[in-house]
Formats: C-alpha cells, structure tokens, sequence
DNA sequence: ATATACACGGATCCCCTATTTCC
DNA sequence: GGAAATAGGGGATCCGTGTA
C-alpha cells in the first residue's frame, strides 16, 4: 500500500524484544493512519588512540558475545563495526555496537569496562529521538509512505486489532514530499470542581470545545438548560460521557489549560474514585503520568497538550501578560476574556448561577482552543526546527529545544553525540560558581534632550559564531593562531577552524535573519512564527553553554562568551565617547549617547564605519533616535540607577525600563502615578505638572479617596510557605490566606494590602490584610513606601524634594516654579 | 534540575549598643 | 544597683522582579 502521510505522535512498543515505533498520523484525506516500523539500535564506544588493529578485533570478538538476562527479557550485541567518526570535533575510531533493544543500551554499557574503550556514547538520547534521527520519518512533514497494509492482522502480537485508526501500516519506504494543507483536528476542555485540589471534590461539569463543536456536560441540573448543555445523572456518568464525546470526535490534540496540573490529574482521580475506566487512548489505554515535580499527562495516540506549559517557555519573555493565568493570556493573545463569574461551592450555588456556571465553563475551552489555533503555528515551527514531536516541544524548556535542534543535526558533522551529564557532573558544574556577566555602564541621572541608541543583534550568539566559540573549539593549551580572550577565571584559546557548534548556531542565525525578512514581506501568523521559532532559538546558545544540565555545557566557554560581550560593548562605548560624544548609558549590547548637534545622517555614518571594524557575522544596529530620556539615582541616591530608564521617540511613543510601573509587585497605584509622572515629564520637558499632580495623589491619599482595588499589592509565592526563612508581608498574607481555607500553591500570586493597626509592631507584615478583610488602609505606608519610592528620584532630577512635599514643608526649591 | 548574569529595592534578620523597665 | 527587656541603628541577607 502507498499513500500520504504526516507524523503527530510517537509512541514504541516491545515486540518480541525488540523495539518498533508506532507513529500516529494522517492521510491527505483526514483518514488516521498508524505506521510501524524499526530501525537499529545502537550505541558507540570510542577506542583509545593508537589501537593496534590486532587488538581491536579481539575487542570486537570479546563484544559480540556479550549477553544479557535481565527484567525478563533477553538481549544481546547483535553485532558490532568499526567506524571513522568525529567525538568532540576530533577524529576517533570507535565501535558501533547493535543490541536487541534500547531499553537494554545501559545495561550494555555497564559491560564495556574494557580498557581499550575510552568513552561510551549515544544510549540516553531516548527511543524516539533515536528513531527520527535514524529513520529521517520528521514529525509533521509530508511523506509519501509504502508498507504493508496490517489488516486484522496478528503480526505484532494483533497490535492492529483494538487500535482505532483507519490504517495500520508496516513501513517499507519514505519519500519525502512537498507540504500538504494539514489542519489538525483539535479538542479543547475544561473541568469545574468544587476543591482545587487533585481529586477532593467532586467534578460539576466538563466543557468540550472543537471547531463545530461546544458542549457542557454536568450532573448538576437546572431550570434553564440551555441547548449546549447536556445532562448525565451523576459523576461517574460524567467521566464516561466525556470519554464517549472525546472518542468520538477523535481529535489529534485534546488541549488543556493547566491540565497537567489540574483537569486530567483530577479527572484520573475521580474516576479512580468511582471505579470508572478512562479509555481515552486510541488503543483504549488510560491516561499515564509521568512522575516527577510536574505532571505529564500522556494519552496514546491522542497529543495531550498542556498550552499553558508552551507559553510559558516559548513565548512569557515577550509578553505583556503579568500573570500566565487564561483571563490575562487570552486577553492578550485573543482579545477576550473569562466570563465574568464568582466561583463558590455548588451548595451555595443559586437556581440562576448555574446558567452562568455553565456559560463560564464553556468559555474557557473557548479559550483554551483559541489559543491552541494561535500557538499552533509555532508549535508546529518548533517542531519541525527542533525534529520533535509536539507532545515534547509543548513541554520542553529552551535547553531541550536547543539539545534537541543539535541532536538531530549532529550526523552530518559525523559527531558522536556527548552524553547527558549524570548527578555528580551536575553537581561539580554547579560547584564552579558563576561566571563575570556582563558590563552595565553606570548612567548619568537626569533628563536628556535627543539621544541616539546602537544595539548588537543577536550579540552572544554572533559572537559564539565569529569567534568560534564552543566547548569543542576550546583549546588546551594557548596557541598563537587561535582567537583568545581574558577571563576571570583565566585566558581561553579557541581553535579557528570551525567547530560544529558554531557552524550550527551560524546556520541558526542565518535562518533567523532570513525568515524575519521573509515575516516582514509577507505577514502572516506562520511566517511570524517561524520567525519567532528561531529567533528564540537563537537567542538561547549562551544559555545553553552556561547550563548545568546540558550535553555540551562549557564553563570556559561561557565565561569567554561573557568576556566577549563586555569587551565589544567596552569597545564601541569607548569609540563612542572618541568620538566626541557623550554616553549616556549602556547594558550588556548597547550604547547610548547624546546627539548633541549632530545630523541622524551623520549617527548613521558613524554605525556604518563602528560596524566595518566588527568581526565575522557581528554587527551593530541603530535601535533608535530618542526625542528625551530620563534617569535617576538609585534609592540611596549615590550613583545613577542601572537597568532603569525612560524615553520617548519623536512619534511620543514611551518606552519605560526597569520602574516601579512596570514591576508587578507594587501597587496599582504608584505604577500609574509613576507612569503618568514619566510621560508628562517626557512630553513637557521639565516637573511642573507632574508634581502638581503627584500632590493631588498625595492629597487623596490622606482623604482616604483611593480605591481599595489601587492599593492591593501582588506578590508571587516562589516557594511553599514554611521554606521562606524571611517571613516578608506576602509569607504572612498566604499563611493567612491558608488559615482561611483559600487554596494557596506555589506560583500563586498573593494579594494584600497595608492596613492600619492598633499594635505598636513596626514590621509591615503585621499590617498585612487580605483584598476581603475589613480595614482602613496605612495612609503612612502608602505615602512613604509606595507613593515616595517610586517618583521621589524622579523629581530630584529637578532638585525637588518630594519628601518635604509630603510633609506640607515649604518649597524653597520650588520657588522658581511658583 | 530543566537557558545565563546583572541590578534594584523592599523587608526582614541579626548583631550591637543605648536606654528603659523591673525587682 | 543590677539584671532583663526594649528600642533603634545599620549592615547582611532574603526575596521578587526587572533588563539584557
């Protein structure tokens, strides 16, 4: 049989102790397909140089009769072969040693202590990912597939018989084929229960979600059912009709928000509870979890998707969003919100809520679809960059999609793939400390008139590139030829002859370059996500050297990177200021400075002629011309604030770094009092206004005129609360939200306010009150620790002391003004 | 475990000394 | 009068959240 084929998911069995992938996918007609197939298994042992060959047959002989009787299966070297490859960047002989089955490749490992083996690689990399490195069948590409059609068949122990698919195919060829249109069928939902925590109260309904499909199903009736809604008789009911809906529209992904954490875990739960199957699985399997601090929900043949977890990696950096909560997300990515619901127990529940319940519940698969719909081109992206399946580029962090990106490349550099590093590795990586970071030029306070900003592009990663750095170009002994740099922990040599690492990043890079130009003439969500694709991947090289848990983690590397940054930054800051202009502020890649009575023409010869003496692939870019920008002292008011600033472009359009206003842990209210204050100084020019302003604010302040809404402060817990060892306003605030029953996890963000208090305690945190307690706000403590911080370095910059202000001193200062 | 370092700034912690309170 | 409690100053540390 031949026909058109797209891998979604990967999965593998043992079939006679051997392993075979099952890969789930479609047809150019929608139909289901499943394609078996297998590839060989095998790891590497790298021999010590200068081997004599005599010797090395004997190994190989001594190898071949390796044989294992293990966890009730037998496997053995199947058979061995010497190979030329690369390990490292360097030449190596090394043996290719088969075996029955991957799950058996440690233990293998275990029996090569001979001592003509040097280093054993190339058995951690997983199954699947082994597989698609072997068999080039890439997750969601097109291929034209042949095989043999399994038709009720008993090969494979019957594995076609109770799989629910249209095909089962027994892969003989591949051929790869220009893209199809594939729209995935996708499923999303949402559970309402009564506890939040996994499993303790009872599941009230589930809303289902697909393109021409909306659905709430609940045991809990009412007088108004609207048509949506469907009624089942009780719990178990429930579970078993969202498997029967779920079956029956036989999605490729079933998308949640939070459900690894939250609704597959609780639903598992309750059915556990009533005794009830879950089976969801193509092939009826339940729903299995991978252990560990954070969930895995894991469904055979059906991607279970977590959007939540592909956000946060993928996309939080760029977000406006200050929580990853759906409302927030989905205000930002979709334009719409939660409805609008207050959430009790259902047995405070009134006749009318639940029409609203219900409505609640379906909208937040809504949601979640939405936002599947528009994360669905760089899930894609990634997974087509990354050679992964969806299920784990949805759940990977930045280090994986960079590991990964390399894994799947590293054949045609002919590299042995570097092991992933085991505890005590870990442990010594971690024992190096840190490295030196990079330089942040201290700035001037003040505010400033026409400022022109340079900023490198894709800085660490062009240099990595240009200067070839890598932990396989690094050198062991200095070498004159070779490009080397000063370090606090000492000068690094690397080779010029470039490295595999670097010739990997570089095509990163190049592709990144190329598909923004492509985004940029022909705007639409794939082009901007694969624009995103591998502007995230390419922005994540050097952490990915200086990661304790990657496979070609480099210390030195890192460190030379770093040295690097700072010593370009260093460099052009220094040009800068030759050539007579004055530098206003810096960090890590850029530089700012006065324009002073120079042309925008003139700035942008002096790019031209900084960027002809850059190396290699780096270049410097003019970010922009500022109209005015501003700068304070730190809160001890000695040297200029780093990392905090505020300008404004000749269109208006401010862009505020670093401030209060744009820190979510102070209150509503000096985030837009400060945010007022920065753009009426920006626009006139000088304080005047602002001040009258802040002293209308000051004024209502002491009327007890704000609303109690601007006054809650946010805190995350990061921690459970008995870890914190300071026990700061936000600690106390959780205990007490505890205390009352409210369920409380780490990752929440914890609301509060400063009230007044009778006690005579000068600790903040005894003044703490939830948003819901009764109280009177701390006229005090908002006037000194909220209003004051946030804007008194600002109108020091015009030599007015907002302290006094505060206090209804009189304004000498100010004097000019009035 | 799940990319890096630098930086700000609030709040508490902790140690010290001076002052007040208690017996 | 002397010991214990309290206040307050100030640096160290913890903690959360930014910038790059």
């Amino acid at each position: 049989m031949i026909t058109k084929f797209i891998p979604i998911d990967y999965d593998y069995f043992d079939f006679q102790g051997r392993n075979y992938a099952k890969i789930i996918g479609r047809d150019s007609k929608g139909k289901r397909v499943c394609v078996i197939d297998s590839c060989p298994v095998f790891l590497w042992a790298i021999l010590k140089h200068d081997l004599k060959q005599g010797r090395i047959d004997k190994l190989i002989e001594k190898i071949k009769k390796i044989k294992l009787d293990i966890k009730a299966r037998k496997t053995k070297v199947e058979g061995v072969e010497l190979h030329e490859k690369n390990y490292l960047g360097k030449k190596v002989k090394a043996l290719k040693i088969f075996a029955t089955n991957y799950k058996d490749l440690h233990d293998i490992t275990d029996q090569l202590g001979m001592k003509e083996i040097e280093k054993r690689r190339g058995y951690d990399l997983g199954f699947i990912t082994h597989y698609i490195i072997e068999k080039k069948l890439l997750p969601l590409n097109w291929y034209e597939i042949s095989g043999e059609l399994l038709n009720n068949s008993e090969e494979f122990g019957g594995i076609d018989l109770g799989l629910d698919v249209d095909f089962c195919i027994k892969l003989e060829t591949t051929k790869k084929i220009k893209d199809l249109k594939f729209s995935p069928k996708t499923l999303a939902y949402d559970i309402e229960t009564d506890e939040l925590k996994i499993g303790e109260g009872e599941i009230l309904m589930i809303s289902l979600v697909s393109d021409d499909f909306k659905k709430v199903l609940t045991w809990k009736k009412s007088k108004n059912k609207p048509s949506y809604v469907e009624y089942v008789e009780d719990e178990a009911e429930l579970l078993e009709k969202f498997v029967e809906y779920v079956r029956k529209i036989s999605p490729d992904f079933l998308v949640g928000y939070f459900s690894d954490g939250f609704d597959l875990p609780y639903i598992k739960a309750r059915a556990e509870k009533h005794n009830v199957k879950l089976p969801l699985g193509l092939d009826e399997s339940q729903p299995r979890f991978t252990r560990g601090i954070n969930l895995t929900g894991k469904i055979k043949g059906i991607v279970h998707i977590d959007i939540l977890k592909f956000i946060r990696t993928a996309y939080s950096q760029y977000m406006r969003s200050e929580t990853l909560s759906l409302n927030e997300v989905a205000k930002e990515f979709l334009g719409d919100t939660k409805k609008e619901f207050k959430i009790k127990h259902s047995s405070k529940l009134g006749e009318k809520d639940w029409k609203e319940y219900y409505e609640y519940n379906l909208h937040d698969s809504v949601l979640t679809c939405g936002l599947f719909e528009k994360f669905w081109p760089d899930l894609l992206e990634f997974s087509k960059v990354t050679q992964e399946p969806v299920f784990n580029v949805s759940r990977n962090g930045l280090s994986k999609y960079m590991e990964n990106y390399i894994l799947h490349n590293l054949e045609k550099f002919n590299e042995i793939p570097e092991k992933r590093p085991g505890y005590n590795e870990i442990s010594e990586r971690k024992s190096k400390g840190h490295v030196e970071g990079a330089f942040v030029y201290e700035p001037k306070p003040g505010l400033y008139e026409n400022i022109a900003i340079f900023d490198f592009t894709s800085m660490h990663t062009s240099i990595i590139i240009s200067m070839n750095l890598s932990k396989t170009t690094l050198l062991d002994k200095p070498s004159k030829n070779a490009h080397s740099i000063e370090t606090s922990k000492g000068k690094f040599y690397f080779s010029k002859k470039p490295g595999f690492f670097p010739i990997l990043m570089k095509e990163l890079f190049e592709k990144r370059t190329k598909y923004k130009q492509e985004y940029k003439k022909n705007t639409n969500p794939i082009t901007l996500a694969r624009s995103n694709a591998f502007k995230v991947l390419s922005a994540s090289a050097h952490g990915y050297i200086g990661f304790f848990g990657a496979r070609y983690y480099s210390h030195e590397t890192s460190a030379s990177i770093l040295a690097f940054v700072r010593k370009f930054n260093q460099e052009i800051i220094h040009k800068t200021e030759k050539k007579g202009y004055e530098v206003i502020f810096g960090d890590t890649d850029s530089v700012a400075f006065l324009m002073n009575n120079h042309s925008e023409k003139e700035i942008k010869e002096f790019l031209k002629e900084l960027n002809s003496e850059l190396p290699g692939v780096m270049s410097l870019e003019l970010e922009g011309f500022f109209k005015r920008g501003l700068w304070v002292t730190t809160r001890a008011g000695a040297t200029g604030a780093k990392k905090k600033y505020a300008l404004s472009d000749k269109k208006g359009k401010i862009k505020i770094r670093g401030f209060e206003t744009v820190r979510r842990d102070w209150c509503g209210l000096s985030r837009k009092m400060q945010s007022k204050v920065i753009k009426q100084i920006l626009k006139d020019g000088d304080g005047k206004k602002a001040l009258e302003y802040v002293k209308e604010v000051i004024k209502k302040i002491k009327q007890r005129k704000i609303d109690m809404e601007d006054l809650i402060i946010r805190t995350q817990l990061k921690k459970p609360i008995s870890e914190y060892r300071a026990i700061s306003p936000h600690v106390v605030a959780a205990k007490k939200m505890r205390e009352q029953n409210i369920p409380i996890s780490q990752g929440n963000l914890i609301s509060y306010y400063i009230a007044e208090t009778n006690g005579k305690s000068k600790l903040v945190r005894d003044k703490v009150k939830l948003p819901q307690e009764k109280g009177e706000y701390n006229i005090k403590y908002y006037l000194e620790h909220q209003i004051l911080p946030a804007v008194e370095n600002i109108f020091q910059v015009f030599d007015v002391n907002l302290k006094e202000v505060i206090d209804g001193k009189r304004q000498d200062k100010l004097s000019k003004w009035f």
